[in-house]
DNA sequence: TTGATTTATACTCATTACGAGCATATTATT
DNA sequence: AATAATATGCTCGTAATGAGTATAAATCAA
């Protein structure tokens, strides 16, 4: 690209601020987490001696073009020197750019850009141990707690009819004209599964849009100022546009689970298929079936049973261990968890 | 994210420019193109006035923040301005940051970040006639060009066993331990389909990577200032890592296929099954089997008959037209095109 | 005009993948 | 010994998939 100093590509740009988020994620006895900071301690973080909002965040900082070779290694980098976690797989998400979408964000002339990257970890004892010092300004939350309508382990969740339909109502009516609401309630229908085509888990992104546009989340309100008479949808927010970024991070690792082994990088060493199944089960936000999905996993060469050694946490008949095996990688284009529904 | 202008966070990235690299692809009778600048025309696009480089390269352009909400309406603006194109469908592909790729780049200090996008379009007879008028330093180029390996339409390529397979056999055998060997070549088994597990058509960044770590591609030699006595794999180089972009694109395009109608952005608004299967194939790269591709399509409902219209360009008998159903994007989620090989 | 050639379209068949459920095994608990 | 809880093995119907055969409707060469 061989811009010089004088370039107008430079000058245009000079404005821009670069910075990393990340959507840390593993789950722990069955419940999804995220790795949350709060307040003063986000602040730190990313270095900002400024005024600064409070809530919840996700963990970000810059990125020094100086010291790291490649943003990945960048983001290694803080995560490392930030927090206690080591994560093994980390994949970029996408690039967030949208004027309007930082409440925080003072200097309207600067514009921040952030590169958003979801990565995975297992919470070892030791993790767990180191966790507790850093008390509660940085966190694990369960991310169900930022999206209650995405999980369905327990049944569609009641807060879908009793708020979201009605919320929907209202922006489909307020449609300007006859065709525009023709087409909020086709989205609107779609996004939420209320025609026949069903829930689709992987549209987490999609639904938060909806939302956010119906002007029904606190994030709608604060960027544009609103007061409202209507009820709110249910959901804890975020700072700036990290709810949009755990979104997105929601629906690509749904998606991913299908067509690559990355479960396996929330897993420890050893495990029975039932913890490899409700560790599927978090991500995905609803129940599978129990017989299925263990023929399918055996049946992929993507675990090996630790003989002689047995499980016995839970009440029933002890269960067998199994262990990734890593080799799927080398050996054929390494599958993933295909997710048949639970009866 | 809230930086003050004296935050250590905006000054830690002040030395950093934001571009947009766009893939611009259509199919165009069968064959897959994608949209090329070349030297001075280039250098005239990105507003860049410092000495530049010769060769092939996508169009690009500078982000102004100032200018454009979002990042991707940066991208239509320009793409408007600098060409005669107007692309339906863009889609963020990956932010790319790595030092050393940019062999263009003078000032080390300065990092190029660029934001590259996907973008399908139709050419319509319009845009061919005003095309022609920007002569040769912008042009349609065939995208196998660039990745003769990557085109299994006729049958695997010759230059696989030819020139790959030893230059990866020399990658091999120059690993630094025994078990670096197993371990390239394993690698070099999958990407390359050299193992039971077969080509997947998908893999074409990894395939690229993997030839530029071996020092098989034109751009390994020049990011290196390598001399080498052994054979390049064939296929036109590109300027900065323009070619690794045009692969993350290409095996996007490629996976996106499967589970969403793109092809539909990159067809006139009548067509026959047979041309829609070409646009296909020439983007998977193989064959399909003709009749299984029509019960396909026709049953998921993406498209509809144009009662009463034939087409007879071909030879044979004449084949029903058919369109883009856009209503499936609002009835159920809405599916892609399966690729049944050929036999 | 006829037969060869080319393309389009309809239909069949075997195999596999998938969703659902039943049955049995092995442990702890009462 | 009965009961509850979990693990594991197996069956079955349906749908999706890969491959092939058969027929229809046009052009073209003789």
């Amino acid at each position: 690209m061989a811009p010089s100093a004088k370039s107008p590509l430079s000058n245009s740009s000079a404005q821009i601020v670069l910075g990393l988020s990340a959507v840390i994620v593993s789950v722990d006895h069955g419940d999804p987490k995220v790795f949350i900071v709060r307040g003063a301690e986000h602040a730190l973080a990313a270095n900002i001696t400024s005024p600064h909002e409070d809530g919840d965040a996700l963990p970000f900082g810059p990125f020094d073009p100086q010291q790291h070779a490649t943003i990945e290694s960048g983001l290694r980098a803080w995560v490392a020197e930030q927090t206690p976690l080591k994560p093994g797989y980390v994949e970029q998400l996408y690039t967030f750019g949208n004027r309007g979408r930082y409440a925080g964000q003072r200097d309207e002339a600067q514009r921040v850009i952030s590169v958003g990257y979801l990565a995975l970890t297992w919470q070892d004892d030791l993790e767990r141990a180191r966790m507790k010092q850093t008390a509660n300004s940085a966190f694990w939350a369960d991310w169900y707690d930022y999206f209650p309508w995405e999980d369905w382990r327990q049944g569609r969740p009641k807060l879908i009819s009793s708020v979201i339909e009605a919320g929907l109502k209202r922006w489909v009516a307020e449609g300007e004209s006859r065709d525009e609401k023709a087409h909020r309630r086709a989205r609107a229908d779609l996004c939420f599964g209320l025609n026949e085509a069903g829930w689709d888990e992987e549209k987490v992104l999609e639904r938060y849009e909806l939302l956010y546009e119906a002007r029904l989340l606190y994030e709608s309100v604060r960027d544009k100022k609103l007061k409202v008479d209507y009820v709110l949808v249910p959901g804890r927010s975020m700072l700036y546009d990290h709810r949009r970024i755990l979104a997105t991070a929601m629906g690509r690792l749904r998606g991913k689970l299908k067509y690559r082994p990355v479960v396996f990088e929330m897993m420890p060493p050893e495990f029975t298929l039932l913890h490899l199944q409700k560790t599927v089960e978090a991500v995905a936000g609803h129940p599978l079936h129990k017989q299925n999905f263990r023929r399918l996993v055996e049946g992929s060469g993507m675990v090996e049973e630790v003989t002689g050694k047995k499980s016995s946490a839970a009440g029933g008949r002890p269960a067998a261990l199994f262990r990734f095996r890593r080799d799927v990688i080398h050996e054929r284009p390494a599958p993933g968890v295909k997710l048949a529904p639970a009866g």
